[in-house]
DNA sequence: CTTGCTCGCGTGTATTTATTCATAAAAAAG
DNA sequence: CTTTTTTATGAATAAATACACGCGAGCAAG
């Protein structure tokens, strides 16, 4: 069954070094379900799991990280509503909000003084967050992305 | 070389169903290219190209649509003189203009609707504007520049 | 000048991942 | 109880990516 399966396996991501989604289907028999790499590949995007590199050079997959608390302490539930979209180039992140509310959701990032954000400006209804480079433009998005489907 | 192949592959694609990066490889290869399946997948990544799914049923690699006279009908002359200057550091395009202005040419940026163009933030007489990438950014400001010049 | 570096780009190979196309089973309609 | 629609899946296929390598441009030291 699907869910259960999932469950799985957001338990042995969190245990093993899981590098490939051969890897998982591995532990996935041992575990005793059966399943093919397609299935393993709907899962994982389902699920939210990405794939980053660990300081040894090596690649894993890993949950998406919930920090709701401290987020969630500066950056309230009615600054998320009022995003739009999320998106990335480079080293720059864009948020779309509504009308009139990017000030307040740039007041809300500047608060959070994360290390890898340079500094953000924002017009009425945009936000050019600059970071420090690609990977940190990704995973800012991805925090913000995260927080707006938590909220 | 790149920029030739690239250029071919648009014709290729324009010309016939290209339904897969193999039926790609086959027709390069035809007009003298030689290339592997990564290959082809960077150029189609760098092209943004994308595929989609023709009447028939079968699908298509087809080109973004470039509609160079639009810019010319939604940012009209007025919007174009009020602009100083146009640069451009990486992905980024910075647009000055006349005092109090800025706001006002950056709507009609938005109106364009421009897939390379992420979005843009306007403060008193200066204007950001994020790209997808460098050539991106390089491209756009070779519009405004040459819309400078025409106005 | 030229030698020896380092960098960055473009590429191919091998691999990993995503998607398409059936199919089957479960759930919802009727 | 059918019929229809949705959901989950595997097999096959298509596409994207990691990794390594080669080549040429720039550059500092000799």
């Amino acid at each position: 069954m699907k869910s259960n399966r999932q469950k799985k396996i957001l338990e042995l991501v969190n245990r093993y070094h899981i590098e490939t989604q051969d890897d998982l289907i591995d532990r996935l028999m041992v575990e005793g379900f059966s399943v093919t790499q397609a299935t393993i590949s709907r899962d994982i995007r389902e699920l939210q799991l990405s794939k980053v590199l660990t300081s040894k050079g090596t690649h894993r997959y890993v949950a998406p990280k919930r920090e709701e608390s401290v987020i969630g302490m500066k950056f309230n539930a009615a600054l998320v509503e009022s995003i739009i979209s999320v998106e990335y180039a480079q080293n720059i992140v864009v948020i779309k909000t509504y009308p009139g509310l990017a000030n307040a959701v740039a007041g809300g990032i500047d608060a959070l003084t994360i290390a890898e954000v340079l500094g953000c400006v924002a017009g009425d209804d945009t936000i050019l967050v600059a970071t420090r480079n690609e990977s940190a433009a990704k995973n800012f998005s991805e925090r913000i992305r995260t927080l707006m489907r938590a909220g």
